[in-house]
DNA sequence: AATGAGAGTGGAAGCGCTCTCAGGCTGCGA
DNA sequence: TCGCAGCCTGAGAGCGCTTCCACTCTCATT
């Protein structure tokens, strides 16, 4: 006997289909089926036989025949609602890129990209959505309020998201972190260091992670009695925190600490200071929020706060996991802690 | 007569599919499809009708069941043979993933992310491209030498490589840069601005980069009658140029000027020099290779090669268009010149 | 007036898979 | 001995689409 299966089609198209494995165990494609997918009620003799069938041949499932059927494609779409290269660059997005991939590797599922460019492409972004070509969505929100998180969860498409939405933050599961605790806890810092005069770089109003660290950052000024008026806001760029930063000296000359709510806006803040004669932290004591790398760089290394971010990107893609396989259960939310990292600069 | 088509079955599942759409235009499936599918050898009523139910259903194909007869699946896999989680922050990766993103977006056809872990993983990725899950590949092996890339060339998948292959360069599509002449343009530099005694801190002999720029390092040696004895190995990393430069101080203290093979090492060299008491560039010259951001950040800025990364991707992508639609063309490959970006310390 | 080319069309096959359903087999208790 | 679960199994339908093929209708040509 032939190593070879002689089995009447050898394969015409190169790929094996389920009938030639089905063919060669001598059993039927209904079998076949089942003892690949699970193998409930299927007996171990047949079992045994498929799967060596399945190795002989080599063979795969052809997702698509697949997915007509079962309604499922096997991909989740990761969204970037933003079309900013910045985005890609961001450390953050690499990290939770991998962690995302890696975590909905071990359920076989693909992550497929979907960049969101303003207008048409988002509109073909959400038609891709609307029509289930991805089991689920993951979002990566972290960033402006758009009308897109309103569609997508109007969508009913099972999704998660990271960072809250700016709306219907009830409606889906999401993961974020505590802002308005670590707005608190940079405040706290500071306070703690002797700082008499405290203010804040706050970024843009219409992120949530702008608004809750400012937030926080006004209750721990409230709790301790101090003024709360030395507020510059800016855009989490480094030219955003030199310009706030000039900004507040200007406003605020005798300010002595300043918590702010970016490590890239810290990092202008740095240079301004430097400019400006005054020393850090004996003058003015500094604190950054991210962690992303820059801030162990900077000169003095920064005092920050980080988001656990690669659990957090597990996380989202295990409530999206949830959803997808125990149907649809009522949306949840998880949020994490950021950690003080305690460098030169406060 | 209402707005609302009336047909019979109004789509009991949600999403419309073809026969409602051939229904409501009042043509047969076959027509519709054609209509659907560029429209030749089809009546322009007849497309007219079927625009207009296309429209008034929200009808988008059913791609599982388009891909099962067409055998296209309509995305294209980024592969990523490195599972290091470097890759993911590299800003090149970033734009990368950006521009391909973009271009094959403007084809309708979806970025599918294959990370490639050692073994198991490796082994389930080369399935899902052997079985055709996607239309062809785009593989960025910019790094080591793998036998990945033999095993992805013989599967016979489109496919562009960015990055030189180590092998089967002459069987696959790729693009990359000239690292020869980059190699070639540092050292002269180095002479040009009267540096005598050059070295050079070299990459990895496992990757065509830290190849090819030695050997343009060494060739521009020989063109001007000096000697290419001063060369250290590093591992592209900070610390690896750190070391390195240790070793080349060590070996040739009147070495006064270095072509280092990558920014993130010429870091690492910066550092040594300074603690070292030499002046860069006054006492030492120093270039670097690649300007992905951390050149122009360092103390001082760096003198360096810099890569059109995004021009590259963008030729990648096309490259695989190519060949998906033009059927199986020769392999070409585009090589992309360096671009000597002079800073402050060479 | 008869013929043929060419364009537009619809019927029907079939892509590879899952899953329902009915049937066969086994082993048990009556 | 028979009946009845309970387990396995295979036939077959059908997922939504493209495409081959045969057919019908024009027109223009002989």
């Amino acid at each position: 006997m032939s190593d070879e299966p002689d089995v009447d089609a050898p394969s015409p198209r190169g790929a094996a289909t389920l009938d030639e494995v089905a063919r060669l165990a001598g059993v039927s494609r209904a079998t076949a089926s089942r003892a690949i997918n699970g193998g409930s009620r299927v007996s171990e003799r047949a079992r045994v036989a498929v799967d060596d069938a399945v190795r002989r041949l080599g063979y795969t499932p052809n997702l698509a025949a697949r997915s007509l059927v079962t309604r499922r494609t096997g991909s989740v779409a990761l969204v970037v609602p933003e079309p900013d290269e910045r985005v890609f660059s961001d450390p953050f997005f690499a990290r939770t890129l991998h962690v995302v991939t890696r975590v909905l590797s071990e359920r076989d599922l693909q992550v497929v990209l979907l960049i969101a460019g303003p207008g048409e492409q988002e509109e073909r972004m959400l038609r891709y959505l609307r029509n289930r070509h991805s089991d689920g969505a993951i979002v990566v929100s972290h960033h402006r309020r758009d009308s897109f998180a309103d569609q997508l969860v109007s969508l009913g498409l099972p999704a998660s998201f990271i960072g809250r939405p700016w709306r219907h933050d009830d409606e889906v599961s999401w993961v974020d972190t505590d802002n308005v605790a670590g707005g608190r806890e940079a405040a706290r810092l500071l306070q703690e260091r002797g700082c008499r005069r405290i203010a804040t770089i706050a970024g843009p109003a219409d992120m949530t992670a702008g608004v809750d660290r400012l937030e926080g950052w006004r209750q721990a000024m409230a709790d301790a009695g101090h003024a709360d008026d030395a507020v510059a806001r800016g855009d989490f760029t480094i030219e955003g925190g030199e310009a706030a930063c000039k900004q507040l000296l200007a406003e605020h000359p005798d300010v002595d600490g300043i918590a702010v709510a970016s490590d890239l806006m810290a990092l202008g803040a740095l240079r301004v200071l430097s400019a400006a004669g005054r020393r850090v932290p004996d003058d003015v004591a500094v604190t950054g929020y991210d962690d992303l790398g820059v801030a162990e760089r900077s000169d003095p290394p920064l005092t920050t706060l980080s988001n656990p971010i690669s659990e957090m990107a597990a996380e989202a893609a295990r409530l999206l996991l949830a959803q997808l396989e125990g149907g649809s259960a009522a949306p949840r939310r998880v949020v994490f802690a950021p950690t003080l990292v305690r460098r030169a600069s406060a």
